[in-house]
DNA sequence: AAATGTGAATTTCTTCACAGCC
DNA sequence: GGCTGTGAAGAAATTCACATTT
């Protein structure tokens, strides 16, 4: 009868479903602005904000659009205000502690990395399975034993995990996250993990990248070598 | 008009160019390969490399069909053979020498990282700006200045740059690498580079990544506006 | 005049479903 | 029977273009 919900009905600033697209999006246009609110400017344009992102400017209009209507026809969008919106559509209102499982070179380096803590994530445990490595320092973090993960999670009451340790004890240490109720998972390990529906997981794969790289970079290298047609 | 051109018309592995989406599946299917091939498995169906990259197999299907056809109906793939396939298709069978700006954390650990070597990528040369760091040995690489890094380039024939540094100086060193000759380029700096055309210029955001997570972590959260309540 | 917000058109990507081959 | 390869259908994302507002 009713229909769910129009767009109106929703409380401002309490944006339905967005697009997966449209939300990696809006974290590049969040750095932005941040950027911006720190040089003191105060408005923006879809087209400025499409140029520092790489996209057109009618893309940023359409994503930011699902926020609601936050921007000025004729004069654009409110820098500080904007933010605030996508920070909040986002969920970086809350609170994310995040524990770093795997302290070799790469969970080292993301212990340490700045970029973490400066956008409201926590790094609040780091752990590592070698003895070696456990009960040392490493930032102002001690690194735990992986064998206590699950006591570790709940005392420190993290609610995100990032793995980076090697692709053998991937699945097996994500499976304990998942039990110990950490439904948000960022895997650094080069292997495909299977979650349960509910959780969350991404991944990010630096070979991959590379791959993905040279793969162009070939096709620009011979742009003729063999090929019997010269262009288009 | 008339069609472009059939597919019959191009050299066998001679792939037309992929679709992006694509190409980054067929790292996908390139990981699970080799691991087959490492137990010595033979065969293998679009389903098994579904089930391992987390896709439907028909897409798996489609994918593999823009290389050519390469599986057997009845049987599926072979591994082998589709391995060297796939790995030609992505410009695999080149030689890649990677050069790597940043000896910071991160750049560090991506110099040791084992998973570069083994798939072809060799790190040939690693760069920093800290008179502290240049001179001293990172795994098998001894760092050099930065302020050589067009002589370093040269010298090492590198033909693909990480850029594994703050956000303040990539786009100077990145210049610099377009300038030098290096059209691949995988950063890691947390903000949007500006590139000409001609450049592949990709980007691993790390904060980005967690951001991602925490809007899917948030609205599973949030006490239900219109959703059941989390009990099964 | 300037720039947003948005339906419509377009392109790209995914899934379906089944013919064809082993 | 089992599994690939692929047109056709469907879904998602992007781009266009312009009415609308300041």
């Amino acid at each position: 009868m009713i229909p769910a919900q129009t767009p109106e009905d929703r409380p401002a600033g309490q944006a339905r479903q967005l697009p997966p697209a449209t939300v990696s999006r809006l974290t590049l246009y969040l750095r932005t602005l941040n950027a911006l609110l720190a040089d003191g400017v105060e408005n923006v344009s879809s087209d400025a904000l499409a140029e520092s992102a790489g996209v057109g400017s009618a893309n940023v209009r359409k994503d930011l659009s699902h926020l609601g209507s936050y921007g000025t026809r004729g004069v654009g969008y409110d820098v500080a205000n904007l933010s605030r919106q996508i920070a909040q559509a986002l969920g970086l209102t809350h609170e994310w502690r995040v524990a770093i499982v795997g302290a070799g070179n790469l969970g080292r380096a993301l212990a340490r990395y700045a970029g973490f803590e400066s956008r409201g994530f926590d790094v609040v445990a780091l752990l590592d399975a070698d003895q070696m490595v456990i009960g040392t320092e490493i930032g102002w973090l001690r690194v735990s034993d992986v064998a206590n993960l699950e006591s570790v999670l709940e005392s420190t009451r993290a609610n995100m995990v990032v793995l980076a340790l090697p692709a053998q004890v991937a699945q097996s240490v994500c499976d304990r996250v998942v039990e110990a109720g950490v439904h948000s998972i960022l895997s650094f390990a080069p292997v495909a993990l299977s979650v349960p529906e509910h959780v969350n997981l991404r991944k990010v794969d630096m070979a991959t990248e590379l791959q993905i790289l040279a793969y162009h970079a070939q096709r620009l290298q011979e742009p003729g070598l063999e090929r019997d047609r010269p262009g288009a």
